[in-house]
DNA sequence: CCGTAATTGATAATCATTCTCGATATAGTA
DNA sequence: TACTATATCGAGAATGATTATCAATTACGG
């Protein structure tokens, strides 16, 4: 079986799990998601599914992705300086260190920083359901080409 | 002197600092959002310079709210159910908490919670300008309402 | 395999944000 | 205080990402 059916089974599966309703548009969208480290945007998506051959329009695509959020699978990063939003897998919490000029995205699993919600739940009495932690900077590539363009 | 007119002053103060060519619709923006604990969107923020008499158009508000970002005296906080943006004075770095039933974001200044842009900085290699965190949860008051209709 | 409720998708509508550009105000200097 | 170069202001238009519409299609429990 090549990867591209298996990883299609994994969002199948990972569907099922979450009671939610399984559709070829859903599964390819979050086979994407689940095996890409791109952080895509909407765009990126749309594309990626219409690439491989499966029909979707761009309303579908939203819609997946806010069912796949309001499910907690998915987290949207508000990451990009073209004004797009960026999705995520997210069901292993981690956080994203976010290049300022070239946009990459890099993902981070620490463990120190998941200590972060029970602070906040414990300094404001809240119910927390989760968090997000972006850091902003540039990336080693880039810092190189701002030095030699200096 | 009353304590609306040390506020300007205030922010007349952090403009110069900052070297921001001062005018009225920005000593007021940044006076309102020094003092002020409401994490105000761009509508707040519109309404109150002209409740107080300054006139102004949206076009300057988003011109002088994207000028302080970029000065890093202010973010910008995705934490509106309805889709708006929100913003903060953030001279100070802390983070926040989200109530993701009432809209209510509070303010949390922790030392521990410093420490994630050093390890970020330490695990990418990347040059780490600011960061930005954002918990989300039910507030005590709305966990009482809930149980309440339950 | 059927019936029903949910999903899809082409298009239109919405609305927050950005752009435009003439009018106006500011900082710096003397 | 007056002058001048320069930057900002602001009303309305333009943009463009996101959401709504709704008829046709599809998924899936029984």
């Amino acid at each position: 079986m090549v990867q591209e059916q298996k990883t299609l089974l994994a969002a199948a599966d990972k569907l099922k799990e979450y009671k939610i309703k399984n559709t070829p548009q859903r599964q390819v969208i979050l086979s994407y998601l689940m095996t890409s480290h791109d952080h895509p945007s909407i765009e990126m998506i749309f594309n990626y599914v219409r690439g491989n051959g499966f029909s979707v329009s761009l309303a579908t695509v939203y819609n997946t992705l806010q069912l796949l959020i309001d499910n907690n699978l998915i987290i949207e990063i508000a990451a990009d300086s073209g004004g797009h939003m960026r999705y995520d897998y997210f069901e292993v919490p981690h956080y994203h260190v976010i290049c300022v000029n070239c946009n990459r995205i890099v993902d981070v699993f620490d463990d120190e920083y998941k200590k972060n919600e029970k602070n906040a739940q414990l300094e404001t009495g809240f119910q927390v359901f989760n968090s997000q932690y972006e850091v902003y900077g540039l990336c080693p590539e880039c810092q190189e080409k701002i030095k030699q363009n200096a």
